[in-house]
RNA sequence: GGGGCCAUCGUCUAGUGGUUAGGACAUUAGGUUUUCAUCCUAACAACAGGGGUUCGAUUCCCCUUGGCCCUACCA
């Protein structure tokens, strides 16, 4: 590659369903990479295979790029000068380099139908041969060529593989080199008229001025056939650099039977975008020079991204460590941000109509520090939105305590709290009060907090008494104490 | 069957021709604490195996083993 020439990255997926974690992970590099070199980020759709393509995908696509904050810069929806970018609609194009590729003599038709070469590979598996080709079509004579074209006779195209070995550098596995020889002659053009991804990435990643593909590493073992078709057209190849796969727990390609695969799943349970980005960045790249943070915004991975630390090797996901970052984002969030990506994880029944957004705010704020997964959210919350307590009784009594303290403590506190003013019902306030009168009585923390607490939640593990005591307001709060002293009659 | 890629704690990883092989998650044990969570402290835990090269290899080379990927008119 010439200096000075911009950096052009691409992802490039199909739609094939939903964006899947390795896909978001190999659009995040190529990102990261464009923008760490001032360059471009360039998004295309290889939808080739009319087959698999399914309706509502790119839109999917484009949504979950968007909410991941992966902005691109050509592309489908906001265009850009090498457009199209949507491979179904450049048709036309592969035809015409296919056929140019006819023309120069890399490459030849093809009518050997798909049940000839089911049947020759067949065999040749049978007779533990490699499966490939024989070329039955390679030396076919042009004006019969000719003459079954027009007949309508379906065919393909098919590079011709010269002999030889082919060489690549790989900015990140280093130098790769094959022997020709175990490569096939590839399909280029289909017989529905519709490119190969060989034909296909290669025409387009030329005419878009892609200066570094930069993919998932299963595509490795087909660059020595990009590598060629590059030089059957006589143009320079782009630099390549192969990521390490994103693997299961047992070392298999991340898969739906082993767990979630799509962003979307991830999106559902409440993951925030920053965490998905700050864990997925990890799996495969470190910051270096012996750095030992690991939290990175956006901002921050831009600066710092390079070839040089991309691993060569298979990263296992680890939910755990992303709970763990999901868990340090969703504590850094404002009350602000927090409802905002809050709200979408209840329905109208958790929240009930009499409760407002303040509300709202001030109750899921203190369980910010509780929760892994914003979808944790309703059912931790539901004492909030409910005042119908249904508990056990036997749940008020601490442990190192007895019903009749239980409820002796209840009755006494609840008159000391009723004598509060409004206006000093705060958490601070309430635990001074509390405190003191703690003291006074010769009681310990345990006898009174854990009843206290219980009576306003009616759950064993909760936020603090004083804290909830403020959000749920005097009226309410005095309304459980009262209940929970019932209860324990 | 053929070809390619890869190999440090359970996991993500740092690291070097000579280190007590470091950090994070998870786990365990403590501390704070009415509970849970947060927070703090500590512990546990790794260079796949075998040959070389070398004064010395986790590090460089080879082999073995293992894992992954490709071997479609799928990408």
């Amino acid at each position: 590659m010439a200096k000075n020439t911009k950096v052009r990255v691409r992802f490039a997926p199909s739609p094939t369903g939903y964006l899947h974690i390795g896909g978001l992970r190999t659009a995040l590099y190529n990102y990261l990479f464009a923008k760490n070199n001032g360059g471009d980020f360039v998004l295309r759709i290889e939808d080739t295979d009319q087959d698999r393509s399914v309706v509502g995908a790119v839109e999917n696509l484009l949504n979950t790029l968007k909410w991941a904050g992966l902005d691109y810069d050509e592309g489908p929806s906001i265009g850009g000068q090498y457009g199209p970018y949507v491979q179904s609609e450049r048709l036309g194009l592969y035809r015409q380099y296919a056929d140019e590729l006819v023309q120069r003599g890399q490459a030849y038709y093809c009518f050997c139908s798909s049940e000839r070469l089911t049947e020759l590979r067949d065999g040749l598996t049978a007779q533990k041969q490699p499966p490939m080709y024989d070329r039955h079509c390679l030396n076919l004579d042009p004006a019969e060529v000719k003459e079954r074209i027009k007949k309508g006779e379906p065919h393909v195209i098919r590079l011709k593989i010269p002999e030889g070995k082919t060489k690549f550098k790989d900015l990140i596995k280093g130098e790769v080199e094959i022997d020709n020889k175990t490569i096939d002659d590839q399909v280029l053009l289909k017989s529905d008229g519709f490119p190969t991804y060989h034909l296909a990435v290669v025409v387009d990643d030329h005419l878009m001025k892609i200066t570094h593909v930069l993919r998932g590493d299963e595509w490795l073992p087909s660059t020595p056939k990009h590598v060629l078709l590059y030089q059957a057209f006589g143009w320079s190849a782009p630099e390549f650099a192969h990521l390490p796969t994103i693997v299961n727990k047992d070392k298999t390609k991340l898969s739906k039977r082993q767990g979630d695969v799509a962003v979307e799943d991830y999106i559902k349970q409440g993951y925030l975008p920053q965490a998905i980005i700050n864990f997925i960045v990890l799996l495969g790249w470190n910051p270096g020079q012996g750095s030992e943070e690991e939290v990175f915004s956006l901002d921050q991975l831009i600066k710092k991204f390079s070839f040089d630390h991309v691993h060569k090797s298979n990263a296992v996901f680890d939910r755990d460590k992303l709970d763990w970052f999901n868990g340090v984002y969703i504590r850094q969030l404002t009350p602000d941000e927090l409802l905002d990506y809050a709200l979408s994880y209840f329905n109208s029944t958790d929240l009930g109509d009499k409760f407002d957004a303040e509300y709202i705010k001030k109750v899921i704020s203190l369980e910010q520090s509780r929760i892994k997964k914003l979808v944790e959210l309703p059912l931790l919350t539901k004492f909030f939105f409910e005042d119908n307590l249904d508990y056990p009784a036997q749940i008020l009594v601490w442990k190192k305590s007895d019903k009749n303290k239980a409820q002796e403590v209840l009755a006494k506190l609840f008159t000391t709290l009723e004598q509060i003013e409004a206006q000093d019902w705060q958490p601070a306030k309430l635990e001074a009060v509390v405190v003191d009168w703690i003291k006074n009585n010769s009681l310990t923390n345990g006898e009174v907090m854990w009843p206290l607490r219980v009576a306003l939640t009616g759950q064993e593990a909760s936020p603090g008494p004083f804290e909830v005591a403020a959000v749920l307001g005097p009226k309410r709060s005095l309304n459980r104490i009262q209940k929970a002293i019932d209860k324990l009659k």
